[in-house]
DNA sequence: ATGAAAGCGCTAACAA
DNA sequence: TTGTTAGCGCTTTCAT
């Protein structure tokens, strides 16, 4: 590998004056110019960027890190596709990693990261930190890292400014009013696994929604699945033999949801007719299948862009960009899965 | 940010005593290595991994370029996942980034890494190259990088070494052979974008297997997608104007397998009665179709682990793993929606 | 317009 | 066992 002072011998100029030309730092005659730009050319050279980060002290680049596994999910693509968007606008090289161990809360993925020295971190909490005194690990790490860190979809008390969540429990209740609005009084939910605090949240806005109606919570409706198509499939399974006493099922995801309805066409129980079903986040399947199904979608472009751009007013020490709770409510997406009772 | 030099100081040694410390790299005495670590942690002292890789000349890292956006498919997300774990298992951190623009086979997003002096590169090609000197570039950049690079998904003539790839053209021809043996004769094919190399390749498949039996290929039944649901939605709604005159589609994915059943079942053709129908790739979303749609399976885990095992074989310049054909043939995968005519 | 030299934070050979 | 010193490849003052 060609290095700096290669190109400058071989130009017969100095290492900064190669280093200039490369920069455009400073005024270079047309001349030597020229001769850099030969030598660069025949010894191939190419600048380490680690070295120009070194002295820098600044690379250039923002770390994102996702949970591990959760890839699979359509939502989180959409997340990282925009992230991408996002950094190439501003110039950012992105470096994706994922967490190793989500159990420390991402500390360790972040912390990582910043070792390699991004000028910024994005963290998609996903997310188990509730077993790790509820973001507390998280919040600190805030305060301690010398660089900005912005965490997606979990709420940070002492740190308003360096997070980005989702309602769930809002999500959560659209469906089920919208429900009981249609007269539906029976609602069964499948939840997710439910040490990740986004399926607590998820299910703790069913159980509000139906208070809230003055319906009482019925444990014999709720049942676990594990965000997944097999899942919902066996959690509907194990529903439908508790009991066949509901006219609507809520579930955490649509993966779920399009499990559960494997399970009732094999129980021969139909959608919408006899049961209406909602899935959660809105995937491209559920216009696909038969019945189509009815969803939640949130809006992860504005999340997301609101993420990225709170990154970045931190990072440049500008203006933080106004928080706009109307940006981040979920909608409901009515398809043929659902009916009037 | 405290520096090496400062817990050097705080602990009242030098520099390198710290670094010996850290490194394990000599004996220390314990009296010492007490007050580096106390140092250490009243400053909350990291390593720069920057300065660390710059004076090494590695930095322990592998890079991983995948085509951008198709983070949607599950088939990738299984490919990122299973390189995250041999990676984690040869300890390496494995650094993530989508292709900027495939117009130029992925060389800029693969420069880029090396210039971050990434120890080698993996790169999933997904894959435009044929615009672009059918690979040529890919294998004039294999000669040329101070690093390993290894293409997974494409088939460099060169380089055989630092390939991995399929033989799309074999599995698209399983389907069509198996549907033959059952006494299809009219088969349809639901092409994916066809500016990509395995969409062609699969697609190839499928004429060789109706040639082979002596059937002629008839432009009527063949339409292209775009590799999504809608793509596939659309084109076999084409397909349907066209012709009825056919007793199976086969898909280039699952996506426009599932896309095409749609438009079938609202055109009122039954599957399979009428119309057999095969996806490719194995999603986990066919078992929950109905009917469950049959697909082809190609081996990712050992597609993979070989593209990983070669790349680290070229690293550490110990003897490169076996190739064995055997390990990369699809299979098929029969579910409910193929029956024999 | 260009060069010399110091410094970014670390490792490693060489001394002691 | 520990310290001194010279790099790693680049940027950036400070001179000229």
């Amino acid at each position: 590998m060609a290095t700096m002072l290669d190109v400058s011998r071989k130009a017969g100029v100095s290492k900064s004056t190669v280093s200039r030309v490369l920069n455009g730092t400073a005024k270079i005659s047309e001349a030597t110019r020229l001769a850099v730009f030969k030598a660069i050319e025949e010894l191939n050279y190419r600048p380490n960027v680690l070295a120009q980060s070194l002295s820098k002290q600044e690379t250039n680049t923002i770390g994102l890190v996702i949970p591990r596994g959760s890839n699979t999910s359509q939502y989180l693509a959409l997340l990282i596709e925009i992230s991408q968007e996002l950094a190439d606008q501003a110039g950012k090289f992105l470096m994706i990693t994922q967490v190793s161990d989500e159990v420390d809360g991402g500390v360790k993925s972040i912390r990582s990261l910043v070792d390699r020295r991004c000028d910024a971190v994005l963290y998609y909490n996903n997310s188990f930190f509730d077993h790790y005194n509820d973001g507390d690990a998280l919040s600190d790490l805030i305060d301690e890292l010398p660089v900005p860190l912005v965490v997606m979809n979990c709420y940070l008390p002492r740190h308003p400014d360096h997070c980005v969540w989702f309602d769930h429990a809002q999500g959560g209740r659209l469906a089920v009013d919208y429900l009981l609005s249609q007269g539906h009084k029976r609602i069964a939910y499948i939840a997710g696994p439910l040490s990740q605090r986004t399926a607590q949240l998820r299910l703790q806005g069913y159980q509000e929604a139906l208070l809230s109606s003055g319906i009482a919570v019925d444990p014999i409706l709720i049942t676990e699945g594990d965000r997944l198509y097999s899942g919902g499939y066996s959690a509907c399974h194990q529903l439908l033999h508790r009991t066949r006493d509901f006219t609507a099922i809520c579930c955490f995801n649509d993966s779920t949801a399009v499990g559960a309805l494997k399970a009732l066409q094999e129980k021969k129980v139909s959608v919408p007719d006899d049961v209406s079903l909602f899935g959660f986040d809105n995937d491209a399947v559920l216009d696909y299948l038969t019945p189509s199904i009815s969803s939640v979608v949130l809006p992860a472009h504005n999340f997301v862009t609101y993420a990225m751009r709170l990154l970045l007013a931190h990072l440049n020490q500008t203006e933080l960009p106004e928080f706009d709770a109307k940006l981040f409510v979920g909608e409901l997406v009515l398809r043929t899965s659902s009916k009037p009772l």
